[in-house]
DNA sequence: ATGGATGCAAATATTTTGCATTTTG
DNA sequence: CAAAATGCAAAATATTTGCATCCAT
């Protein structure tokens, strides 16, 4: 885990809340919610206020340091991410994630999405399922 | 616009309220939020209760008879829909809607998720842009 | 008649926001 | 010191649920 501040966050401040939030991105590595990144601020310590976490959370996402997406139950759950566009495979059990590069996908969406006549295309992608370490504790 | 009730839903039973939904979903064909349903089916006279709207629409979403997805803001949205698997690509400015049959994209899930170890795959594609009719209209 | 379905209101859950106060630059 | 960020609590959303009543079978 290296040094290099965090920079670039438009205008804004070094805040301590910020700083710890950013750092707990960093070293959980796996998406989670507000309230899971709250809680956990709070049982190690950190005093931070919820509406501060999603605050945070919104703005580092606009900025795009990082990645928020939805569980198909509507929680939004956040995870820091490497900067490039690319999607995720997710365990359903314990949350681990995988990037995946996806240009295939990019490709086949843009054309799809030009066949009918539609501009501005986005698109989203998410894979989820069980990993190897959660299926085989699952045996037991 | 057929004739065919709707059928299969269990042991459930045929009341008034499930008709007039369902009858909606068919006639509507875009993805709308429950609350658009419920507010549609009140200004047309059809006396219906919103949970009574939100507890048909899992039921029916539970029983496959219409897709139910969700916008990057969390709500969620339900379409009468094609029974196989399918995606949709989406317009953002009116919903308009077009199903997307894409192989390519669950074989290519597939192959990504059993190769980083993963089991019981998912997944979530949907595409959003601008239909040519918006765009059109944007330009006026 | 009887159990599933409904309506309504209250309860949840999640995320946002107003505003006084604190903090950073 | 001024602008930005925070904390807290209230508000706004979205959806679910308890329960008495109603109605399809």
């Amino acid at each position: 885990v290296a040094a290099t501040t965090h920079r670039a966050m438009g205008t804004s401040r070094n805040t301590r809340q910020r700083s710890v939030i950013v750092a707990l991105l960093k070293e959980t590595g796996e998406f989670r919610t507000a309230q899971q990144l709250h809680a956990e601020l709070r049982g190690r310590g950190d005093q931070v206020g919820l509406a501060t976490v999603y605050r945070t959370l919104q703005a580092l996402t606009e900025l795009g340091e990082i990645d928020a997406m939805r569980l198909p139950s509507g929680e939004q759950i956040f995870r820091q991410c490497s900067s490039e566009h690319h999607h995720h495979l997710v365990c359903r059990c314990c949350a681990h994630t995988v990037e995946i590069a996806g240009s295939t996908v990019e490709a086949w969406t843009e054309r799809v999405a030009a066949e009918h006549g539609f501009t501005e295309i986005g698109h989203t992608l998410e894979i989820f399922g069980i990993c190897a370490k959660c299926a085989e504790a699952a045996e037991s």
